[in-house]
DNA sequence: CTGAAAGCGCTAACAC
DNA sequence: GTGTTAGCGCTTTCAG
């Protein structure tokens, strides 16, 4: 049975003879030690398996190198991926990401802050701009760079990162108008809480309103299976309005359902009833028809959350160039253009 | 600009008039404190905004509520699952998950370790059996509980909680077999160091192999978008292969891929060729035909492999119950089922 | 290049 | 009920 205590430095100062300070010095690599006493160190640190206690090297100095992420979900493959970038960005630097998931509430989001924050990271990314107050006053006084990240439509606490989902909405609903499609439905979640998703339906109104347009008919689920909500929803929303002409879903993978369910039934897409989704996911490349989107740059919010992050670990002071706009690229796909051009 | 220094008990001590230590008790709920204090400093803490400094707390208690989550990739669908049964165990105990990613490589995983280990945490949840030398040994030396997932096909340091994935291939395999699909396709992922894939295609070809078959035909890819690459892989196989009756994939993405090739080109499915994939994902259920799988109970996988760190952390002593194997259960769906019965 | 001393902010253990 | 005293295991700072 091995040791039930842990090893300490000065285990390992024992074991090679040498000071705990020194062999503090040579486990991380800082000032100058002889080549001769480095290795003995090393040798021993090795031998005894010995793992650094970060908790008291972390209370020592003052630092903490993680930095805490805050996401509302891990089963939208959105936010994995805005990881990815976070990740690829810290692998270059002494930092960590540290992963906590709020479900789209508010007090867990308000919770896992608190959590996080009495761990004294380096930094915190958090998803959107809505938060308590409790949440907010946190963050303002945690004396750490806080960047929000995904969206742009409000005010941030210090920097953020992300798109203009108000834009995006509108966006969308001009291409569509465009194409010459009238009777739009539209699809999507039902959460209240998902403030990115309500921003871009608000601006797809908005925008339609401004043509003398309005959504024809709409629906929205919660929970399950997404692929099979948006088949489900499709075919209920067009038995129930058959005269559509145009399905806007608040995500790739309801339109994706969807998708199946026109292919399905042998409705001629996009000339009786044009389709889009939104987010870009890899996902719709292997569709029997790609649906049309408008990539949200998740990776590419990831890394730039990421670097802000860094730059100010690194003692950068707070600038105005933390807020960044984004923005998502239309991708017609199959299911939006009626014609060519 | 709020204080640069973050707050300490000593703050909301004399912001309260009450001793450091009952300050600490009523922010803790320990002991018994008058009604009176607890107010007192519950107010000041709140007023002042003090998040307490785990760090410190963890160094003086020599306890830490972590739990080390070590899991090769978050873009799996696989994954998030298992954290989600983590998740919900979890959150009835004081413990927390911290979750780490490893990509699938082993070095990877070890530095991973390393790093989540200096922080002395109560436990370890990681995936697979397979790790590397250097891992294992930090594993027998933590001294706290550690639970590796997904596989059962080895010896775990101290607990393990998953499915026989070889079980699950020759399962698989008996099931096409007593169908009466004799030529089988597979296709797969490339990596070498997904053990788990790798299992389960040695029970595979080992259970036909009994039956004096063997696949007729295999491709392997690695990255981009699985459900393209199932598309494209079987339609190069059906090509350079046309006599398959049946395709059996790692993973149901890849499977749904194939499917939507299938029925893209009127092939009769399951009747001129039968399909199965491995995981039983939700996604399934959208597509236009229920794809045959088998699923990996990665949920319970979660559940119960959190069970095992808090009982422990609890106090529990080690026990023979804490390896767990699961069964994965056969899903026919619409695509493995020849005639009725 | 190496070592000694003094905490970091909190909590265990005990006294009052 | 409440306060006091020692550290937890490391790093910072300053001497040598």
């Amino acid at each position: 049975m091995p040791p039930k205590r842990t090893l300490t430095l000065r285990d390992v100062s024992e074991a090679s003879g040498v000071s705990e300070m020194t062999v503090s010095r040579v486990l991380r690599n800082r000032g100058d030690v002889s080549v001769d006493t480095r290795e003995k160190v090393q040798a021993a640190a090795k031998r005894l398996g010995y793992v650094p206690n970060k908790i008291a090297g972390a209370l020592a100095s003052q630092r903490v190198n993680l930095v805490a992420v805050i996401i509302p979900s891990l089963s939208n493959m959105v936010f994995p991926e805005v990881l990815t970038g976070i990740s690829d960005v810290l692998d270059d630097t002494p930092l960590q990401p540290v992963v906590g998931v709020t479900n789209y509430r508010p007090e867990k989001e308000e919770s896992v802050l608190y959590e996080m924050l009495s761990w004294r990271p380096s930094g915190v990314i958090i998803a959107g701009l809505e938060h308590t107050e409790a949440s907010k006053a946190m963050m303002r006084n945690a004396g750490i760079p806080i960047v929000e990240i995904m969206d742009v439509d409000g005010e941030p606490i210090d920097a953020m990162v992300g798109i203009s989902h108000r834009r995006a909405g509108r966006k969308m609903a001009q291409a569509i108008i465009k194409q010459g499609y009238k009777r739009i439905g539209f699809m999507g979640t039902k959460m209240p809480l998902d403030h990115r998703a309500r921003k871009r339906f608000e601006g797809f109104t908005e925008a339609l309103a401004k043509e003398g347009l309005e959504v024809a008919d709409q629906e929205f689920y919660s929970g399950g299976s997404a692929l099979r909500k948006g088949r489900e929803m499709t075919e209920a929303m067009l038995k129930r309005t058959p005269d559509l002409d145009f399905l806007y879903y608040s995500n790739d993978m309801i339109g994706a359902g969807g998708l199946l369910y026109c292919l399905d039934q042998g409705i001629k897409v996009p000339q009786t009833i044009g389709l889009a989704g939104f987010n870009g996911v890899e996902l719709l490349e292997g569709l029997p028809r790609m649906l049309a989107s408008m990539g949200s740059e998740r990776n590419e919010i990831g890394r730039l959350a990421a670097q802000i992050i860094a730059r100010r670990a690194a003692g950068a002071e707070a600038s105005p160039d933390d807020s960044i706009e984004l923005s998502p690229k239309l991708q017609f796909g199959d299911t939006l253009k009626r014609r060519n051009s």
